[in-house]
DNA sequence: CATTCGTGGTC
DNA sequence: TGACCAAGAAT
């Protein structure tokens, strides 16, 4: 039952929240959408891209920092082992991201002659590129027209004109629909459209207690005018203790830290005497004392033989992990 | 189309 | 405390 806003509310609507955008959006260094921008490569605009799947601003902030001193263009990241990339990657998180963006920097520098293309169809052909992030870079890096849909702006979309507190479990053809309806026909104001939804999505519309107070389209909000209904599904939760999950994590905290192999016997197994003398693990390892302390968080977990032995598979069917007769490494 | 895939902050 | 959630992609 979403309503489709005249042109008239469209041109209001995109009025109030280009406003709102530019008084109280935040300078991230890779946006481009507001005038005080310090303008940003397409190349940091993808990498911010890739950091920012599913994981908050302020954790990809100073990786992204880092990251882009060490590799300014995707030549640079293509030169270094992929191993190197999934280190820097540090704790963001889905560390395959990283193994992707490294790929997607090889094909750059393959099939691009090392610079970021600028079609959705050249974009989406790499690694880890999808819809969202094809758009996104599209849009934000070469300033096109597209319609750029993440989980904020699903999230706007749907209380701002379906009325409902969040939109369906998966995307659907409606959604696409609306969204390309409501893009401004400008390209340049498409740009800024896009990027000020995306940032009202993250700062007001949020998905728990929502700033409607501070909302500059509280009065056009239908989910407002509902009287604000709870949700009508209950989003499934993302499990974590005793899972695969936090098996896998563990495995990588280990490997990210550890300079050599990490002997299989070791990364399997917690060694009798394990916790009785820290000494002990000097004779058992030998190894900084960085792994150490992971590699018994890891043990920690108390894991079954089994599940480690699938993780371990899952790692190096990924490609994230090697093994050789030294033992498990990045 | 439903699952899988990390991590840490928030309420 | 534990459940929820964050600029998704691949399968």
């Amino acid at each position: 039952m979403t309503t489709y806003p005249s042109d008239s509310l469209k041109r209001k609507t995109a009025q109030l929240i280009e406003d709102w955008f530019l008084a109280a959006g935040r300078d991230l260094p890779w946006r481009t959408a507001l005038p005080h921008s310090r303008g940003c490569s397409p190349w940091g605009i993808m990498v911010s891209e890739f950091m920012l799947q599913q994981t908050p601003v302020v954790r990809v902030l100073p990786v992204w920092e880092a990251w882009m001193k060490r590799w300014p263009t995707p030549a640079d990241l293509a030169a270094e082992p992929v191993s190197e990339a999934v280190r820097a990657w540090g704790r963001l998180g889905y560390p395959r991201r990283a193994q992707r963006l490294h790929a997607a920097a090889v094909a750059i520098v393959e099939k691009h002659d090392g610079a970021v293309p600028d079609t959705r169809e050249a974009l989406q052909a790499l690694p880890g590129v999808g819809t969202y992030t094809s758009a996104a870079i599209a849009a934000f890096a070469f300033g096109r027209r597209e319609s750029v849909v993440d989980t904020n702006i699903r999230r706007v979309h749907a209380r701002l004109f379906t009325g409902s507190a969040l939109p369906a479990p998966a995307f659907t053809a409606a959604e696409a629909r609306l969204a390309e309806q409501l893009l401004p026909e400008d390209r340049a104001e498409s740009v800024t459209w896009n990027a000020a939804v995306m940032e009202l999505g993250a700062l007001v519309c949020t998905a728990r207690s929502p700033k409607c107070e501070e909302c500059p389209l509280a009065a056009e909000c239908a989910w407002l005018a509902a009287g604000r209904p709870e949700p009508e599904y209950t989003p499934k939760g993302q499990s974590w203790h005793g899972t695969d999950r936090q098996v896998r994590g563990a495995m990588m905290a280990v490997l990210r830290e550890a300079g050599a192999p990490v002997p299989r016997e070791l990364f399997l197994a917690r060694p009798a005497g394990w916790d009785a003398d820290p000494a002990s693990v000097d004779l058992i390892w030998g190894g900084p004392d960085g792994v150490f302390r992971t590699l018994d968080a890891l043990h920690r977990l108390q894991a079954p033989t089994d599940q480690l032995e699938r993780c371990l598979a899952g790692l190096l069917k990924d490609r994230l992990a090697t093994e050789s007769d030294a033992g498990v490494t990045l």
